[in-house]
RNA sequence: GGGUAGGUUCCCGAGUGGCCAAAGGGAGCAGACUGUAAAUCUGCCGUCACAGACUUCGAUGGUUCGAAUCCAUCCCUGCCCA
C-alpha cells in the first residue's frame, strides 16, 4: 500500500489555481476534488457502483454518527469501512467536530472533550480528541480529520479566540495519538471570521506539519465574501505542499471560487440534500425541477450534462416522480447533482491545466443565473 | 313505496345559535437547505381595492339582534325493509 502524500502539479499560469494528485492507500485522487459526503457509511441513495459511474474519486463519511450506529467496533470486525460499504477507493472521515457545531443543543465542551447526548436515544456520551480518533482508527478511512471547534457566524473575537485555541490544543493531542501509518491527518485551520485569528491558525497548524489541512468554520451562514476574504488572508500561510481542503463547500460558485484561492478539496451535502428536496444544479442556475412549471417540460434537467438522469428522463418525468413521491426522483436527482458538481471540478482541472481557469470562471458566470443560485 | 342516516370551502372530514372564512388530514402551490438529527422543515391554500370588506356550508323560504348550526318545503345521496 502507498503512503499518503500530496503532489503539486501545476498551477494556472492564469489564475495561480493548483492542480495537483493525493496520493492514499486507495488510490489517486486528482485534486481539485469534491468528495461526495456519505455520512452514515452511504451517500444517500445512491449505490458505491453509481457513485464510481459518476466518476466519484473519493467518499467522506463520519465518525460521530458512525460511532453512535453501528459503533466502530462493528465496523472493524465487517473489515473496516471501505470493506463495510463496499467502497475500494479512498474515504475520508470527519471526526465529528462538526456536530459539535450542528448538534450544539446537545452537547457540552470541556478541555477535556465534548459531552454528547445522542440525538437517537438520549444517551449520555463522550467524544476527546483521542476518542475521535481511536473511532477514526477503528473505521480506516485513508483521510482522518482532527477534532475541532467549529465557532457561528456571527461570534465574538474571544469566543473565536478561545475556539481556536482549543481546536490548537486538540490538534496536537489527536496527532499525538494518532498512529495508524496507513491514515493521514489532517489538522484543521479556525479562527471564525478574524484575520488575525486564521492567520495564526494557518499558522500555528504549519508548524505541527499535519500531511493536510482542513479550513473549518466557514460556510456556517457569512455571507460568501467574507469566507472568500477568509481564503485569501490565509493562503499566504499555507503549506505548498500539503492539500487544502475546504470543509463544508459546495455550491457550483463556491467551487470555482475556492479553488480560485488555492483549496484542493471540498465536500458538501448540499447536493444530495436538496435532490432529495426536489432542486438540481443545472449550468444556467438551480432549478427547482419539482415545481409545477415543469410538468410539461420534455427537456433534461440539464442540457449537456451526461449523467444517467439527464441523457434519460425528462424535467416533467422526475417532477412526476417528486409528487408522486417515488423514491427514484430522488435517487436521479442525486445522481444529477453529484455527477454536476464532479463534472465541473473535472472541466476546472482541464481549465488550470490549460492555464485558463479565469477564461473558466468567466465562462460559467456567463451562463450561471446568479439569482438563482444558493 | 316505507323507514333511516346524511348533503360543509378541490377531496375526505370536524363543527349543531354568536369566539366560523369555518378544526384536522389529503391534494395543490411556493420557499428554505453548504464538514447531513433532513426522502426534512416552513409558509400559503374562498374572493378582493386585503390591519378591512365581500361571498360561502344542497336549494328556497322562514324564526332570531344574530344561522353551517333552529323550522318548513323541495332536490339529491347511502343503507335497511317491501
Amino acid at each position: 500500500m502507498s503512503h499518503f502524500e500530496f503532489e503539486l502539479i501545476k498551477t494556472c499560469k492564469q489564475s495561480g489555481a493548483r492542480l495537483g494528485v493525493v496520493h492514499t492507500p486507495h488510490g489517486d485522487i486528482p485534486t481539485p476534488i469534491y468528495m461526495p459526503v456519505g455520512t452514515q457509511a452511504t451517500v444517500k441513495a445512491m449505490t458505491p457502483r453509481e457513485m464510481t459511474e459518476i466518476g466519484t474519486k473519493i467518499m467522506l463519511s463520519n465518525t460521530y454518527h458512525l460511532h453512535l450506529r453501528p459503533g466502530e467496533d462493528l465496523v472493524k470486525e465487517a473489515g473496516g469501512l471501505h470493506k463495510f460499504m463496499a467502497w475500494d477507493k479512498p474515504v475520508l472521515t470527519d471526526s465529528g467536530g462538526f456536530q459539535v457545531f450542528s448538534l450544539s443543543g446537545l452537547r457540552k465542551i470541556t478541555e477535556e472533550g465534548v459531552a454528547f447526548r445522542s440525538h437517537l436515544d438520549g444517551g449520555k456520551r463522550f467524544i476527546s480528541p483521542e476518542k475521535s480518533m481511536e473511532i477514526q482508527e477503528a473505521l480506516g478511512a485513508d483521510i482522518a480529520m482532527a477534532f475541532d471547534v467549529c465557532s457561528p457566524y456571527p461570534c465574538d473575537h474571544k469566543t473565536a479566540e478561545e475556539a481556536m485555541h482549543r481546536t490548537h490544543r486538540w490538534a496536537a493531542r489527536c496527532k499525538k495519538y494518532h498512529t495508524r501509518e496507513d491514515q493521514a491527518l489532517f489538522g484543521i485551520v479556525q479562527g471564525a471570521f478574524y484575520d488575525d485569528l486564521r492567520i495564526e491558525s494557518a499558522k500555528v497548524l504549519a508548524d505541527m506539519d499535519f500531511p493536510g489541512y482542513g479550513i473549518g468554520g466557514l460556510s456556517v451562514g457569512e455571507p460568501k465574501p467574507i469566507m472568500y476574504d477568509m481564503l485569501e488572508k490565509i493562503e499566504p500561510y499555507m503549506p505548498v505542499n500539503k492539500p487544502r481542503y475546504l470543509m463544508g463547500v459546495g455550491t457550483p460558485d463556491c467551487l470555482i471560487e475556492g479553488v480560485l484561492r488555492g483549496v484542493d478539496m471540498f465536500d458538501c451535502v448540499l447536493a444530495t440534500r436538496i435532490a432529495r428536496n426536489g432542486t438540481v444544479f443545472t449550468r444556467r442556475g438551480r432549478m427547482v425541477v419539482k415545481n409545477a412549471e415543469f410538468a410539461r417540460d420534455f427537456e433534461p434537467m440539464d442540457e449537456g450534462c451526461d449523467c444517467y438522469a439527464c441523457q434519460n428522463f425528462s424535467r416533467a418525468y422526475i417532477r412526476h416522480l417528486f409528487k408522486a413521491q417515488e423514491i427514484t426522483g430522488a435517487r436521479l436527482a442525486s445522481i444529477h447533482n453529484l455527477r454536476f458538481l464532479l463534472h465541473m471540478m473535472e472541466e476546472i482541472r482541464e481549465a488550470i491545466l490549460n492555464d485558463r481557469l479565469l477564461s473558466y470562471r468567466k465562462e460559467f458566470y456567463e451562463r450561471y443565473d446568479m439569482t438563482k443560485n444558493f
